[in-house]
DNA sequence: GTTGCGAGAAGTGTATACACTATCGTTCAC
DNA sequence: GTGAACGATAGTGTATACACTTCTCGCAAC
């Protein structure tokens, strides 16, 4: 057992930014909501970001000192943590970060398949020439930031880039529901730490965007699919994985 | 204002079987678990069955009352519940049973269209005999239910019918997802209420199924997607609707 | 008769209290 | 010396308390 428990502190780091969208005046007394939300932010923010490592106890008191609130609030967010399947909440012994499973991750790639496969599918009818250099332009800061390798950088705008597709349906129900499949996948993606590298999939994200471009529909739903394909295909679930807490855990 | 407000205590009739899925001994005091669990599905079950309408207020103590506990856990279902899109939290005011706006009811159908038509294209690829058998007993037990003009039955099992083609694709994550978005079509064609006839889906599934049995994959995914369209046409969202509550509601 | 204001009631938001469970270290028996 | 029982400690699960906001209804002013 060499490795520790990950602290926990490291998630005061980030402080969400939540620009002022309230709706009117500011309370002195009762930042009116979202004061859940602002933990539950903050917590996922960690984990997509890899400051916390699946396992990792999410003790509720310790976090309510941190936000300097009571258990109330971390409960809350932790809930809603476990409904988007970040946290897994056991019965009586509290809450931890999630540890996906195999087969909970190709379920998940499976699913991301389906919807990014349909969402190019329907993009080559509706895409404008704007939307297009919206996405050259994403691009161009993929390969920014895998040339100076910003891991963390490029990580997130790796992600981000399917947000963007998603965005571009105009469909909100669409882009939150894979905004979460994304944070998951994220999860996955550090447990079966993904050999997949960031030059690859740039330039997958670029041919995609070529043929969004030529509106052909045939090859940008392959792209797309085989895309995800390959990033699954190099997540590392071999028995004797470095990641061997899941197998010490999963009993 | 013809209309009170629907009345609350329906929510009582069902009281969720919750088969004994407890890992072990049963705890006099404590039943481990799933106690807020049990009060989401109550409600969940109530507004899928129609028993609460678009925009009820669900109080807090009132369904405390109820189900005999406090307001913490009932705090917890409703939190997971707006999550699920079922029911809206409004700051300071409380929990109201959704109504989803026409833009929010496309997206969804939407959404819908571009899951089940990857699911249809998948599933000829996959389906067994023994699946295609189970497909067809399901549209028996549908049309017996249209034949009887058991209305609460024939919705769910029209429902329930997209939820098995989900579960026939062996994935856990697929299948819930679909489960809430049938949730929120539930409704969502509560709201708008449908003149789509219960024989045309009951005809369109039937067609469905015979091209899945041919692994006709373009006319599986043509008639799923037609068939999600036709849903979605049937809905009236003219603005003299019947159900103003949501104009008057909607400021 | 209508409008505006204010006090009381009802309800939500958060914190705290308490009971019960799991965990860990110690002690005792073998 | 090893292993099992036990007690202390920490942590979760639920209920309750309290502050503050919103809503309701009556009353007064116009």
């Amino acid at each position: 057992m060499t490795r520790t428990r990950p602290d926990l502190k490291v998630i005061t780091a980030g402080a969400a930014p939540e620009p002022a969208s309230r709706r009117s005046k500011a309370r002195a007394s009762a930042p009116p909501a979202g004061n859940t939300q602002r933990i539950a932010l903050s917590i996922t923010e960690a984990i997509v970001a890899r400051r916390l490592m699946p396992g990792t106890k999410l003790a509720e008191q310790k976090i309510a000192d941190i936000f300097k609130v009571s258990r109330t609030l971390v409960r809350q967010a932790l809930n809603q943590l476990s409904r988007d399947r970040l946290v897994t909440l056991e019965p009586a012994r509290g809450a931890f970060v999630a540890m996906p499973s195999v087969e909970e991750a190709h379920q998940v790639f499976e699913l991301r398949q389906m919807i990014e496969g349909a969402m190019a599918k329907r993009l080559c009818a509706t895409i404008t020439a704007r939307q297009i250099a919206e996405l050259r332009a994403h691009l161009k800061a993929e390969q920014a930031a895998v040339a100076q390798t910003d891991v963390p950088g490029r990580t997130h705008l790796l992600a981000d880039f399917h947000v963007v597709l998603a965005r571009m349906m105009g469909n909100q129900v669409l882009a939150q529901l894979l905004g979460d499949l994304l944070s998951r996948s994220s999860l996955i993606s550090l447990m079966y730490q993904s050999s997949h590298s960031a030059e690859a999939s740039l330039a997958e994200h670029v041919a995609i965007v070529d043929a969004l471009e030529r509106r052909d529909v045939r090859a940008a739903v392959r792209l797309t699919e085989d895309h995800l394909d390959h990033v699954e295909r190099n997540l590392r679930f071999d028995p004797r994985s470095p990641d061997l807490a899941q197998v010490l855990r999963s009993e």
